[in-house]
DNA sequence: ATACTATATTCAGAATATTGAATATAGGTG
DNA sequence: CACCTATATTCAATATTCTGAATATAGTAT
């Protein structure tokens, strides 16, 4: 009865999983751009996502070779809303930029010369 | 950083320690109401308990050979509210009566004639 | 096809959680 | 004191989760 549940909160329990969840409060954002983020290894953030999604909470998009998550169930963050007032956490989860179609994590602006193109474009249209 | 949190989570994240939160939701309640109530060896309740107690959700007040637990951070229900709204649960949690200084669960008030004395008090008054 | 990049999967050992059984403690009563 | 009741603790077996290492896949470009 309570077990739908506690499954969901067992994928929310990890320090990890709750980083991620963080990063995609403003919208979907690339696997690449986590890793930079977080500073943890590719394949280990993979596996949370993996977690994360077959919990319900992720979907994600394919652009290219990018692999972009988002979140939804919304709602998921009213439970983490909660969790830090009941945590007495008082600092407000870090915000993060929308991704952009070309991931605008330092490590996927820095690698290529994709930086300039972004540059040029600004951040005003599309 | 997210440690404490996924700490609260870890404790949450397990269906009898969901319901002994549900049952306590309209205040404290005795150990020997949740074993009537969830049809579970007092030894694993106690269990349980402890576990909820050592996460900073519980307090406990003894009355005799009673001890009755109760939430003292409220503001989990808020958790378990968004918890249930993501999860789909429909349902509302359950409700259970206050309990009297002689526990009214029915194993408590079965065992001994104090049902007789329960019986003529009545519900009114204290 | 080859090579490269972004991401996913598999596997195994370590760490942790779950749960039952047995037993201990603490308060109450006579 | 002896004995009963309510609750807690300890222990051990099992199950689950975590995490790193290695490897696989899928898309892109040449």
């Amino acid at each position: 009865m309570y077990e739908t549940q506690s499954d969901l909160l067992k994928a929310l329990s990890h320090s990890t999983r709750l980083a991620i969840l963080d990063i995609l409060r403003d919208g979907e954002q690339c696997v690449c751009h986590m890793e930079a983020t977080l500073g943890l290894r590719q394949a280990y953030i993979s596996q949370q996502l993996m977690t994360l999604k077959q919990a319900g909470l992720l979907g994600s998009r394919r652009d290219g070779l990018n692999l972009y998550y988002r979140v939804i169930k919304p709602d998921v963050f009213n439970i983490l809303d909660a969790l830090r007032s009941v945590s007495g956490v008082t600092s407000k989860p870090p915000r993060h930029k929308h991704a952009k179609t070309n991931c605008a994590c330092p490590k996927c602006s820095s690698k290529t010369d994709r930086v300039t193109l972004q540059m040029s474009l600004g951040e005003g249209s599309q």
